[in-house]
DNA sequence: ACTATCACG
DNA sequence: ACGTACGTGATAGTC
């Protein structure tokens, strides 16, 4: 068989997937999309051609490229965009990394050096497929030279194909006439004249008729049309230039071999932790040759289920200075108690499926629990690990206190938690990850070792592969954890994450195994009700619209609005028209059917994602589980998921009705405990605003002071509308104020919102100094922090986009402001939670709410859990306003708030 | 997997 | 001129 070899343009192909694939960066804001899409094409091709030779061709100063889009509208060349250049490089790393060779030559494109290459190629009696997004390339096609455009379609990449008879059938001239026809018609972009008056069409019908530019001029007379004719005789020099400068090089002298673009290993360490730092995931479940945490040797992965060893194993561990550890267990909280019988620890127990065990130097081991070496044995002796006087890692915490039971964090370093403090904008903290940005190791991440099987399954059935991901995964932890506590030391975080970060992933674990009991009953009951309306409505608006129609579908209910009801539409989406409620509000005068589609809307959000959503987490004891996560938020704060307890209606009476159905366990209530204002508050105080802090030292409503100062009124005469404006400013102020946003949200003039802000500003000069402060800081410094160290990056701040440095200059406001209010509860939190447990109380925090804290609270500890949430929301920090907390108990959680 | 929408602070 | 308020998560529809 022929030799195969392949041959790409590499910026054109790189070109193509930066506007083929959507914009992806990396931690730390690296532009990866092109690399990605380009190595995405470049790997379907080398799955279909299996070539022996493969040569990537650039031009040596970058062209400005041509976007289809631009090129058709304006003809013109527009400018590679900053976040392509970048990438440019990248591109060239990574290839060197996977050994593939790059062909580039001064005062040679990159067309001269692929179409030089493929004949070469065709002459050495090789099969050649050349790789451009470019059609101009389409001249070189031959018998045995095949020219393959990419075309993205929907993000799915289809590649069409052409040898020199399809470029015939296609375009009706031979590869050879390709470039005569392109002479005639000329190309803007390429800076290639052509003859004036001749276009596409024209120029093929010329070449159809007469085959070649010589034998157009030659039989000049016999061209119909007038204007063409006269054109063309007098632009013969025009015409001829032109063809030279289509024309593509196959000459250039390249010295260049076979040998030296002969295809080597791709997948090799380098190109890997490349990949790594690019977050390329999918693309790095590619790489097969085994890659070590172990500075490249292999490490020796003890395994046993023998509880002599593991006695002897945790002795010395125990004995080390640090040690690690790390529980594999399958699910998360809320499949703990999914059963229908309330079952034991041992059952509880039972989703652990191995512990790994780390120390001293290269010491690892992992223990399967069999009927020798119970669970039970394992988490006494991880116990008494974590009672020594050693530093204790582990990698996500939180669930792992099922079988760690102690109250104190002391000693104990979580590797999840550091990493997230110290790059809180990533969306997830993957061991493998660690490795690499830490140590630069590279490990096998889980779903290349283990696929989709569950940890249990794996302990059974690919125990060595559980063994690689547990064994380097805990060696991993043990040898992070220090390079993550001095940078944590480094960059003054050292106390947030002992103090308040670590000791609150215990916090989070009792609220999550405590959980909140609902009435199932009242719940069906209320999605019922729903129900009825709901069906209602939906008859009502397809008899409205005259055909039956989803209308959950925002597509078609856009089309039987603007296009059968003809109503003013045509506002904003991508995809189509806005059906968004804000469009619709306005929109309800003209056509009755609107408002029953905002109240259908309304009623379905309800009942899918309350009514019915929460049913399906009900677990033992009628309780919901849900999981807070703590390495979720850019600013700080706490997420809720599966479900989301954190977003449960409250604006509307009818959504805020279903808080009904959250009730205290028999024989307790609720005691809901929030913050007024604590983002306002925690502005007054990092700006040190005078006036703000006097208006907050008046212990009167604030946004009607707000209000009285800002529109020169005397307190008492402040209206409704004045005092809801001044509350939109200060809701904007946190947010990163800006006159755009302001204006939308109170349907106003930009101009207006502009003099409400400027006003603002002229009542609270030192607001206006601290936000411009927090954006000069964190331009310079790079991420903005928060009252108790927490940082967060901000990269948006270099971008040469308007529009995002505008967002980060929004970002560099809201975050020390939103990510302060956090620590403060954070704080709270552990506070309140250890007085309960101090105190020997048997009520319970429950949820936590940004600004809000549920406890349910035992029958006889009314006044005592009111007194402890008081004091300790409020003393949780020395703020130069006060810290108020508006406190309520009920019965229920629609009672208690 | 992505988009639109909407629930909360 | 650019076109957005800050931070989240769940659902349904669409591709």
């Amino acid at each position: 068989m022929d030799k195969k070899l392949v041959l790409i343009d590499g910026h054109s192909i790189l070109n193509r997937a930066f506007y083929g694939v959507p914009d992806l960066s990396n931690a730390q804001g690296l532009h990866t999309n092109a690399v990605y899409g380009f190595l995405n094409i470049l790997f379907k091709i080398l799955e279909e051609e299996e070539p022996e030779y493969l040569a990537v061709a650039f031009d040596v100063h970058a062209p400005t490229f041509r976007h289809e889009i631009y090129r058709e509208y304006k003809g013109t060349r527009k400018p590679m965009p900053e976040e392509l250049q970048e990438q440019v490089p990248v591109l060239k790393e990574v290839l060197s990394a996977m050994g593939i060779c790059t062909v580039e030559k001064a005062g040679l494109e990159a067309d001269d050096i692929l179409g030089t290459l493929a004949k070469r190629g065709e002459r050495d009696g090789m099969e050649v497929a050349l790789v451009s997004g470019d059609r101009d390339l389409l001249q070189i096609a031959g018998e045995h030279v095949k020219i393959r455009i990419p075309k993205t379609k929907g993000g799915k990449t289809q590649i069409e194909d052409y040898y020199a008879a399809d470029v015939l059938a296609a375009y009706r001239v031979t590869p050879e006439q390709f470039v005569e026809l392109k002479a005639l018609m000329g190309d803007a972009s390429d800076n290639i004249p052509g003859v004036p008056k001749v276009g596409p069409k024209t120029a093929e019908e010329l070449m159809v008729q007469f085959g070649s530019l010589e034998n157009i001029y030659a039989h000049l007379d016999e061209i119909g049309k007038k204007s063409i004719r006269e054109s063309l005789a007098a632009n013969r020099e025009l015409a001829d230039l032109s063809k030279v400068l289509a024309r593509i090089n196959t000459e250039a002298t390249l010295p260049i071999t076979w040998e030296e673009m002969k295809k080597k290993e791709l997948f090799t360490p380098e190109a890997y932790a490349l990949f790594v730092h690019l977050e390329f995931k999918n693309l790095m479940a590619r790489f097969d040759e085994r890659v070590t945490s172990a500075g490249g040797q292999s490490l020796e992965i003890h395994t046993s289920s023998d509880p002599v060893e593991a006695e002897k194993a945790f002795q010395e561990a125990l004995a080390a200075k640090r040690a690690a550890f790390w529980v594999l267990e399958d699910g998360n909280v809320a499949s703990r108690f999914m059963g229908s019988d309330p079952c034991g620890m041992d059952e509880q127990m039972g989703n652990f499926a191995a512990l790994a065990l780390a120390y001293g130097k290269e010491q690892v081991w992992i223990f399967f629990p069999e009927k020798s070496l119970t669970r039970a044995f394992l988490a006494e002796k991880l116990e008494q690990l974590a009672a020594g006087s050693g530093k204790l890692a582990t990698f996500q915490i939180k669930p792992q206190y099922a079988y760690l039971k102690r109250e104190e964090t002391e000693g104990l370093f979580d590797v999840l938690i550091a990493a997230y403090l110290l790059n809180p904008l990533k969306n997830d903290y993957a061991l493998e990850d660690i490795a690499n940005e830490y140590l630069g190791a590279a490990i096998r991440s889980r779903s290349q070792l283990l696929a989709k099987i569950s940890l249990s399954d794996a302990a059974a059935e690919q125990r060595e592969a559980l063994c690689e991901y547990a064994g380097h995964g805990v060696y991993t932890i043990l040898t992070a954890a220090p390079v993550l506590e001095e940078k944590l030391r480094e960059q003054e975080m050292e106390e947030l994450f002992h103090k308040i970060e670590m000791p609150l992933t215990r916090v989070l674990y009792d609220m999550e195994t405590e959980g909140v009991k609902v009435r199932p009953e009242e719940l069906k009951a209320y999605g019922d009700a729903l129900v009825e309306r709901i069906e209602e409505l939906e008859n009502s608006i397809h008899e409205k619209a005259g055909e039956n129609f989803n209308i959950n579908s925002p597509k078609q209910l856009g089309e039987i609005l603007f296009g059968k009801l003809k109503l003013p539409g045509g506002k904003k989406t991508k995809t189509g028209y806005s059906t968004a409620a804000d469009v619709l509000e306005k929109l309800a005068p003209e056509h009755p059917i609107v408002l029953e589609i905002l109240e259908y809307r309304g009623l379905a959000k309800l009942k899918s994602t309350y009514a019915d959503g929460l049913a399906a987490y009900i677990g033992q004891e009628d309780r919901i589980h849900t999981t807070l996560n703590q390495t979720i938020t850019a600013t700080g704060r706490i997420s809720s998921t599966e479900p989301n307890l954190q977003n449960i209606p409250m604006r509307m009476e009818l959504g805020r009705l279903i808080r009904k159905v959250f009730v205290p366990r028999d024989g307790y209530v609720f005691t809901d405990a929030d913050y007024s204002q604590i983002e306002l508050r925690v502005l007054a105080h990092m700006s040190g605003d005078e006036q703000l802090i006097e208006a907050y030292r008046m212990d009167a409503d604030i946004h009607r002071i707000t209000a009285s100062k800002v529109f020169h009124t005397p307190f008492e005469e402040v209206t409704d509308l004045q005092r809801r404006n001044a509350k939109a400013v200060n809701f904007g102020i946190v947010y990163g104020i800006s006159s755009f946003g302001l204006s939308q949200d109170l349907s106003i003039s930009r101009k207006e919102a502009s003099v409400y802000i400027e006003e603002y500003f002229k009542t609270y000069p030192d607001v206006k100094n601290f936000l411009d402060r927090m954006v000069e800081d964190a331009k310079e410094k790079g991420y903005s922090v928060t009252m108790f160290g927490r940082r967060r990056p901000v990269p948006e701040l270099q971008s040469g986009n308007f529009m995002q440095r505008s967002f980060g200059e929004r970002v560099a406001m809201n975050a020390p402001i939103q990510g302060s209010a956090a620590d403060i509860i954070k704080i709270a939190m552990i506070r309140v939670w250890e007085r309960l447990k101090k105190e020997g109380l048997r009520s319970r925090l429950i949820l936590q709410i940004h600004d809000e804290l549920l406890v349910e609270t035992a029958r006889g500890e009314e006044e005592t859990v009111a007194r402890i949430l008081e004091e300790e929301m409020s003393a949780s920090a020395s703020l130069a306003v006060a810290l108020e907390i508006d406190l309520h108990t009920g019965n229920n959680w629609y009672e208690a708030k």
